[in-house]
DNA sequence: TATGAGGGTTCCCATCATGGGAAGGTCAAG
DNA sequence: CTTGACCTTCCCATGATGGGAACCCTCATA
């Protein structure tokens, strides 16, 4: 199978795929007699892993260390809750700071008259708060 | 004053006023007769009020609009407004998305034993499903 | 068989906000 | 006059992804 398909399959871009293998993420691929790229069964596995690692927010750097765990069998759950639990910990964090500036935004907006006049305290606490 | 001291003051790095100004979001600061940026009360008003948009999560391209409602005595309050509550329902989603991601990921982590067995639902799912 | 569409390949560039660092000029204090 | 802290410009890097050029390969159809 080539690139595309092996794209059109896992939901990873032949884009991203060619750039998973140049960071090592993937294995090169073995080629054509073209030299095109070609794709069986378990490199589609590894694709779709990652394509749903990547779906739930995971870095390159952590879908690394979760294809090793992957690939061992002998793994200890343990090390894969740790990491699953230390991207939910930053997830977390960073959901909370989002909606720290959405709250603070919207508590400005909601003194905000949103009529013809110029007063706004948005501008004003932008301007001098 | 020298940009250095600009920075300290309005918490925007010397780095990024120099890149505000290369990207025109700022106005080419006059320099001293050796090359120096200066930077006075106005400036310092600017930076402060990037400084303090861009703590909300306001984008380059927002923070430009919000400068030019800024600087126009004339607004209207429904502008500023539109733009913020705009920005809201933006930083809303991604907060929502994040969340689910994070969600999804703890229900997977709360059915991993967290012990030195291999199996955990995390791989599992990441893997097949 | 020629040709065109639609793959594939590599390589470079762009995003967005930010920082690191090098090479060199300037300033103030000892 | 030296030293160290500051300034200048310029280039490079991040992370994940995409755009696009220039070129090669393959297959179906006129």
């Amino acid at each position: 199978m080539n690139i595309g398909q092996a794209a059109a399959e896992t939901g990873v871009s032949a884009k991203m795929i060619r750039h998973y293998e140049s960071i090592g993420l993937i294995a090169p691929a073995s080629r054509s007699e073209s030299g095109y790229r070609r794709y069986g069964e378990t490199e589609l596995r590894t694709l779709a892993f990652l394509s749903r690692a990547r779906r739930l927010g995971f870095s390159v750097a952590q879908m690394r260390e979760l294809l090793a765990l992957w690939r061992d069998e002998a793994r200890a759950s343990a090390d894969v809750k740790r990491l699953a639990m230390a991207h939910v910990a930053a997830l977390d964090a960073k959901a909370r700071e989002i909606a720290e500036m959405s709250g603070a935004l919207r508590h400005l907006a909601e003194r905000c008259g949103g009529d013809d006049r110029p007063f706004c305290p948005i501008i004003d606490r932008l301007a001098s708060g």
